[in-house]
DNA sequence: GGTTTACTTGAACGATCGTTCAAGCGATAA
DNA sequence: TTATCGCTTGAACGATCGTTCAAGTAAACC
């Protein structure tokens, strides 16, 4: 095993998230991941493959930092956080704006049955990543008592992927972080009747 | 002149839409338009030259209807439909429940630079549209006079995104309608300070 | 020591990609 | 009638795509 496997998918995330799953041609792949052909298809089958160890390792790290907001001391504030973080990084590593999820979600068509079920079933993991912060912000008694759990997640999970492929056109970090304070306001605000 | 200029424009949309820029290949265009390769180099120049021409008649289309939203007697209760008009069509046309131009984001640095400036372009357009909706529904009494225009039309523009990228997965259309109900809750909410 | 197993190499495969081009067609203008 | 022009055809081009495979290496197991 000449190779560290974490390391791998390391890198092979870092391609995927720059070019997505079909501009990232396997010669780049190799490139970056400096292997041979051989090698790449002898532990990962396929592209698609790869593609999808890379997803499901994005997820459980998206995952991790969402359990981690949750678990704060103030929930509202490390959401804050979190957002601005995810949304406002360095010039150069802009690409980290636009979701890896989000991103595979436009190419779900293309990228074949497994890998678009992995992405699908990671959605749904970070859905419940967003409403145990929800649920952490009731119990903290940031958010009231009625908010209700499930559609304030699925809007929050709307907004985090709204923001995700907008951000990515927005140079100006001060209007990202008026929207992020807009999204936390519309937290706390009134929710439509079922 | 064999082949109607609107027409293909049209049928091109409908591939691009569907299928993205990237994998929509040239011998699958040429099959939905019914035309050979020398036709439509003659006539686009390349395969970007199409897909130019297709996101600005896409845009001028959009932007039409946006204007149309904004010349409501009630400007709040068309933009309520104009929502759920796009995001909750039949099944065979869920592909345009997400925006061509939000799908094409995801593609931008693979579509090269003549047509990554006309998607940029065109979102500028956008959010025009959406800033003269905000200001049609204050003149209308609809929103209050304090709502900050610019910054309420690019939240719009992102709540739109947002959900165009969101109800591709969405198979509950009440959860859909749910979530734009929210976003015109918000829209009359307040406004985080300069 | 011999066998197995997991991994590695790099040339090569067939398929598909966007694009080109010589040739032809039909309407318009001189 | 002849020349010109925009449009059309379809075979073909070189490049690149994801993938395969025979051959080799090194550690693990019997």
């Amino acid at each position: 095993m000449k190779y560290d496997h974490d390391d791998i998918i390391e890198k092979a995330t870092t391609l995927f998230w720059q070019r997505g799953f079909h501009a990232a041609g396997m010669r780049e792949i190799q490139q970056a991941l400096d292997m041979r052909p051989g090698s790449i298809y002898a532990r990962f089958q396929s592209k698609e493959g790869l593609f999808k160890l890379v997803v499901e390792h994005y997820a459980q790290n998206s995952a991790e930092r969402l359990k981690q907001v949750a678990e704060a001391e103030s929930p509202l504030n490390a959401l804050y956080s979190f957002f601005e973080t995810a949304l406002t990084g360095p010039d150069e590593q802009r690409y980290m704006r636009q979701c890896l999820l989000v991103k595979s979600i436009a190419e779900l068509d293309i990228i074949g049955e497994v890998a678009k079920k992995t992405v699908l079933e990671s959605m749904q993991t970070l859905k419940v990543g967003f409403k145990h912060i929800i649920e952490a912000c009731i119990e903290k008694g940031e958010l009231p008592e009625h908010t209700p759990t499930a559609l304030a997640a699925e809007w929050l999970q709307n907004q985090f992927v709204g923001l995700r492929a907008f951000a990515i056109l927005q140079d100006d970090n001060k209007a990202i972080a008026q929207i992020i304070n807009k999204t936390l306001l519309d937290l706390k605000n009134e929710w439509p009747i079922a």
